[in-house]
DNA sequence: GGCTCCATGTAAAACGTTACATGATTTC
DNA sequence: GAAATCATGTAACGTTTTACATGGAGCC
């Protein structure tokens, strides 16, 4: 994406997406690292060594601030808290275009489909894929079931857009599935 | 992802990309630039500063040879062709594990949607949204329509898979304008 | 003459993963 | 006493984007 040479201009998606985080609640960059695990890692991931030095950038942005709490680590425990400009900031993305293009090395692997002469190896390959994204939909159906069982999904606050989160999650694997079902019983011979 | 240090090893999803596009049909390293505008762009995108450099640790991993041909520009113009290791390299990550993970930014605006306090900017930004799937449903179906017109779609002709991608490339679609209703209808009061 | 297309390449910077490093506390 | 967890950070490398660079051919 562009440079990020000056306060005001552009953040990058995992920026943003912590930006996203701590406008719900402040946090350590530990305490984040692990949310990006659970929840966010079902649509975008980050290891911790990619985001203390992105927070360090939100900082010198002005979008964060940080004080120090009691830690136990070598390092200094920093609590970080958006500041107003960074609020502005995340709202004002939140409601811009979606212009990340698409990267889905699934297609990837559908696309060269052909190339695998044995029918049956083509079977068993989607029919793989098909437990996992069914797998994957029964995740997302128990952290709904989650979200309304913790209620405040008025909107909002934040669990109203977790919900939303979730159901959009939910709507891609189920056409995932539906696809390889399509799969199995009308393109493939057998 | 992994390092590629010998020529055995693992190849990027790039790479695999270039395989699969050379696997159809010999090209140059501009005609391979074209088709990963269309239609691979579609699920995986990458510009011809990317691909001249991949094509060559391509070549010296023994997956691909050239021959130079005729052509206009200030450097030789290379005909690119997969080599029977090329060939099975591809065939084997075709069948491998899908290991990538997902990263959604349209997910990321929507588990902050809740920021937003004015429902109509949502309600907006939803529509937009909507509009933007439903453009790309369209496109999609177009795209069905010529390949089942070109016919050879039977099992083990490119078609067959290009088909197959692009009913997944529906569904996911589908889905999204599904999620787009839902929200303007059941999830947003008004 | 200027614009676009053909056709390839390199350089710099941003983004992302893996590995290395430190050291205290809690659990088995 | 060994292993996991807490808690932060840096270094090296791979991937991707943007920008720079070259020069011929066809079109208005």
């Amino acid at each position: 994406m562009a440079a990020r040479t000056t306060s005001t201009s552009d953040t990058s998606v995992l920026g943003q997406a912590l930006l996203g985080l701590l406008a719900r609640r402040p946090a350590t960059g530990y305490v984040l690292a692990q949310q990006m695990r659970h929840p966010i890692a079902f649509f975008w991931q980050a290891r911790h060594s990619q985001i203390y030095p992105e927070l360090g950038r939100l900082e010198a942005a002005g979008l964060l601030t940080h004080r120090e709490i009691p830690g136990r680590g070598p390092h200094p425990t920093k609590e970080y808290r958006l500041t107003a400009a960074g609020r502005r900031a995340h709202e004002h993305w939140v409601l811009g275009d979606v212009d990340q293009p698409v990267r889905d090395v699934e297609t990837v692997h559908v696309w060269s489909l052909w190339m695998v002469t044995d029918a049956e190896q083509v079977r068993a390959w989607v029919s793989t894929r098909r437990a996992h994204r069914q797998q994957q939909l029964q995740t997302y159906e128990s952290e709904r079931a989650q979200i309304i069982a913790d209620g405040n999904t008025g909107v909002g606050e934040p669990n109203w857009s977790n919900l939303a989160a979730v159901e959009l999650g939910i709507a891609g694997a189920r056409g995932s599935v539906a696809w390889c079902d399509w799969m199995l019983t009308e393109h493939l011979p057998g």
